[in-house]
DNA sequence: CCCTGATGTGATCGGCGTACACATTGCCAA
DNA sequence: TTGGCAATGTGTACGCCGATCACATCAGGG
């Protein structure tokens, strides 16, 4: 995934594997100073490197940030596959299906949240990358694409009994936007809410989503613990 | 709403109105080329300016696209306002509730689908704009803030029984995320719907929001007319 | 009537993306 | 072994950008 340090071959004037070098001080600099603030001179100046040598391996600017977006899609995909592989309980099961749904939009609201100039970039207007269609193995390494896993996983409501095949048109479409909504909001600052007040939010979209898709409500979870003595409007719109 | 003419009083060294006229240019510009290909300078000089002379008005570049964002604030809002006095029925009835959140919901991802540079800015990490909390009354002219409509519209729900006082819980954030969710992944081209798609997928999320909030179904609308001999997943997702 | 504050100008600085000719290197074929 | 070619990195240059500063111009009130 993009490794920043590499050997240089000798008296290092050719650098070895400049191209993934690049796409990892990108990674590094977009992180720090966000997607706007990034130049391509600057992590040509990190690696100690010409600036006009990422043109041999990016035809412009854009494309290198569409290779950011493509790594950050396979780390996307990984950590859901993780947190889904810990999920406990009986595969099969109606529980462990909505655990599951539940498991990837943490996963990718996390993901979001701990990386959140990264999301934008994989998600902005920058790369207009075709790769994003169908991720290269390389970055995939033998998992399953971000979307893919969703599908998998809404597959595995209607299989596990929890969802009528009926209420399954277009699940996916609900689960991301819900998802993909939350973590944008927060990411750009429009929605501000502190940690208790996102699991909060996460478990009442996961179970909005699971009774609005016909799921009996002893499998949706339970309904909301009332926000600790709080107002009645726990959220806050902040900005932008 | 920023008029971009305003009449030069003379020998024009003094423009008269020129921080509206910038915000004017600059929308113009940010529809035509995108934010990120957005100048100061270009604006400066469609308005027949020196590219200085803006920093009369905004202290760089970020705050004119917060005026930007600001503005935009206030169409989306007259957008909703619009689309919900269009919705018939009987005030107060429970239909008329649910009628009401879908108007402004489709207000919402209309928006953003018709001025996606212009709904970018407005949500993207450019404006730090303090305004943004408190929209400026010469933006609102006298109307709700969006994110005000949206609160009163589940309210509206709640009082017409269409929704359990409970199950009100949280909804903003629910029903922002899924808006927001569809809008941000259409407008960046992650997820690619035709237009029979879009208005079925509104459809979809709408009646999903409102079963997952524990409303009767008989107002939660009609189950998923199936997709017309399509495959089993109408949604494309795409890129980015 | 002139002075003061607001507003626009011009010149300038450093940084950026990108293109191009040239230098250096690894490697394969003869 | 050697010669040459394709790949890869360098140096230079161009034009645009955001931002700053001293200065010019105007409008309106004492």
């Amino acid at each position: 995934m993009a490794d920043t340090r590499s050997a240089p071959s000798r008296g290092h004037y050719h650098h070895g594997d400049l191209r993934n070098a690049l796409v990892g001080a990108a990674l590094k600099l977009v992180a720090e100073r966000g997607a706007e603030g990034f130049s391509l001179r600057e992590a040509a100046r990190e690696l100690g490197v010409s600036p006009a040598a990422a043109y041999r391996h990016f035809a412009d600017k854009a494309a290198l940030l569409g290779a950011v977006a493509i790594d950050g899609m396979g780390r996307l995909a990984a950590e859901m596959e993780k947190d889904l592989s810990r999920v406990p309980g009986p595969a099969g099961s109606a529980a462990h299906a909505a655990a599951s749904l539940a498991a990837v939009g943490g996963a990718y609201v996390e993901f979001a949240l701990r990386h959140p100039a990264h999301f934008r970039v994989m998600f902005g207007p920058w790369c207009e990358h075709p790769a994003m269609d169908r991720l290269p193995p390389e970055v995939l390494r033998g998992g399953r694409d971000p979307y893919q896993i969703l599908v998998d996983v809404l597959d595995a409501l209607v299989a596990s009994g929890a969802v009528r095949a009926q209420a399954r048109q277009g699940a996916e479409i609900a689960a991301w936007s819900m998802v993909h909504g939350l973590a944008s909001l927060l990411v750009d600052g429009a929605l501000e809410l502190g940690a208790r007040e996102r699991v909060q939010a996460m478990v009442l979209l996961g179970r909005t989503l699971l009774l609005g898709l016909g799921c009996r409500p002893s499998i949706a979870g339970p309904v909301a613990d009332p926000v600790d003595g709080d107002s009645r409007h726990p959220s806050r719109k902040r900005r932008c």
